[in-house]
RNA sequence: GGCGGAGUGGCCGAGUGGCUUAGGCAAGGGCCUGCAAAGCCCUGUACGCGGGUUCGAUUCCCGCCUCCGCCUCCA
């Protein structure tokens, strides 16, 4: 008897890059979601710009997941390249301490904003055999030719070449032919080893893998021929993804069936990136805002929009990710911490429209804003419902401050403790109001708000709440 | 030069041929409070410039200006 299948209908619009155009998501196998997104290569640590691009995934995969398919997100580490090389010599260390060393920064960077683990997480310098195998199946068929221990792609041999960008192979013909080229557009899949770089052993000779053709290899390799969406930044859609593309169709891959690109994070109006030396780092950003506040900031801008970076908008963020917290605390309160209840409508109506956030966060903030009215009026029963539906909301977002990572966020809950000592300060600043000593109940109150507890007097009586930073 | 994207109220940031033209932050006024804080209510009338189409354009078309990304490694 075969397993009866539960049919998902999913009715997410996604902007495709292959296409140009928002277009219905359809996955190849009903119920389930392939996804491979270029991640880091490692020759330094994460700057916000990579993880604004992490979080873009992620919100894809949260989505899709949410919409009752099974997605399998494979997310790839390039652990060699010229780069890594040259610090590592630079810093007389072996190419793999560096590689590692930002993995692990990446890794940490990754859980400190709450990106959830992909399915696999695969390296390049583990996957040479098939690359191997990718490329002798692309030279059997014409499409690639080994010169000088080097591997290339022959660009004109594949007449499909430039559809993904929009290049024209005839108007790209610029570079330098280097080295044992045949001609100036071909790209590089492997590449000789000088003396004393790493090197592993292929049919051509000993060498390394080239960027594009990692990729190829790692996606269908844990993915198949063809699987439903390749993502990465918008600077990776030319030359790398064209590449990825040309160099998998041409062996009769399938491939990707939409190309998911976000926007790149500028700062001052310039392109985030460590060779223009304006990168802001993850870990930096992480001493003075928390981060749940940061992956507030960088997943409200649509995900295909430039966003430019600035403290001032960080704060603002941050300010109005404290107005929902602030509800959902004093809701907890008067109504206890219940499960998350469904989404609204019209926030899966957002979210279906290429994953429109920045309208998700209108309905976020209006639930918010009925929340509080009814806290006001006392009205428990519209409290829970808005309750319920911002957990689930906030919770598909990945910023549900009443849900791990974030919950935990402080390591040891002190909360009683903070509470039975504030409580001793409290009922003496009662008293003191009691008898209209305002200027003992206010020094009492400052003593609090400097230790970092902020005192509210409410038709209940007065809780504390502890300062922001 | 080729390909692509963007210019929205004090700021961030959506979106649309007219309908109450998001949401947040900040600001002002009000309610509440002993005073605050938080919250609620109210206020702002914006779409780079010049044409055109239209009954009507921020939204469509043309031109221009400015900015950004890719074309070399880059999320």
């Amino acid at each position: 008897m075969p397993t009866p299948r539960i049919l998902v209908r999913v009715s997410l619009a996604l902007y495709d890059t292959g296409t140009r155009t928002v277009r219905e998501f359809v996955p190849l196998t009903p119920g389930e979601a392939s996804v491979y997104y270029c991640g880091a290569t490692v020759q330094g640590p994460p700057h916000i710009g990579h993880l604004r691009s992490g979080l873009a995934v992620d919100l894809l995969g949260r989505w899709l997941e949410h919409s009752g398919l099974r997605v399998t997100m494979a997310r790839n580490v390039t652990d060699i390249d010229d780069k890594i090389i040259a610090v590592g010599a630079a810093e007389g260390v072996p190419w793999w301490q560096v590689s590692y060393r930002n993995e692990r920064a990446f890794t940490a960077a990754y859980e400190a904003l709450g990106v959830a683990p992909p399915t696999i997480e695969p390296r390049a310098t583990g996957h040479v055999p098939e690359m191997i195998v990718l490329m002798r199946r692309l030279v059997e068929s014409g499409h690639a030719y080994a010169a000088g221990g080097d591997v290339y792609f022959s660009v004109r041999s594949w007449p499909a070449y430039g559809r993904l960008s929009g290049q024209q192979v005839a108007a790209m013909q610029q570079g330098e032919p280097t080295g044992a080229k045949r001609d100036p557009v071909d790209f590089s899949l492997w590449k000789a080893a000088k003396p004393g770089e790493p090197a592993w052993e292929t049919p051509w000779g000993p060498g390394r893998p080239g960027w594009h053709l990692e990729c190829s290899a790692m996606s269908t390799k844990y993915l198949g021929p063809a699987f439903d969406v390749h993502g990465g930044g918008l600077d990776l859609v030319f030359p790398h993804h064209e590449n990825e593309l040309a160099q998998s169709t041409a062996v009769g891959d399938g491939f990707a069936q939409y190309w998911f690109h976000n926007g790149l994070l500028t700062l001052g109006g310039e392109k985030m990136s460590k060779s223009l030396g304006n990168s802001l780092l993850v870990v930096q950003l992480l001493r003075r805002w928390r981060p749940v506040e940061l992956r507030y900031y960088l997943t409200s801008a649509h995900y295909r929009s430039t966003m430019d970076y600035s403290d001032e908008a960080l704060d603002e963020a941050a300010s109005a990710y404290r107005r929902i917290e602030g509800f959902l605390g004093r809701a907890a309160e008067l109504i206890g911490e219940g499960p998350a209840g469904t989404v609204p409508a019209a926030f899966t109506a957002a979210m279906d429209d290429d994953l429109a956030v920045p309208q998700a966060l209108a309905v976020v903030h209006g639930a918010v804003r009925e929340g509080n009215a009814a806290l006001a009026a006392g009205d428990k029963a519209v409290v829970a419902e808005r309750y319920g539906q911002l957990r689930a909301m906030l919770g598909v977002l990945g910023i549900d401050p009443l849900s791990p990572p974030w919950r935990d966020e402080r390591r040891v809950d002190l909360t009683p403790v903070v509470d039975a000592l504030a409580g001793v300060a409290l009922e003496q600043r009662q008293e003191a109001r009691a008898r209209k000593d305002y200027a003992a109940a206010d020094a009492i109150r400052d003593r609090l708000a400097a230790a970092g507890i902020m005192v509210e007097d409410t038709p209940a009586g007065p809780r504390w709440t502890l300062g922001a930073n």
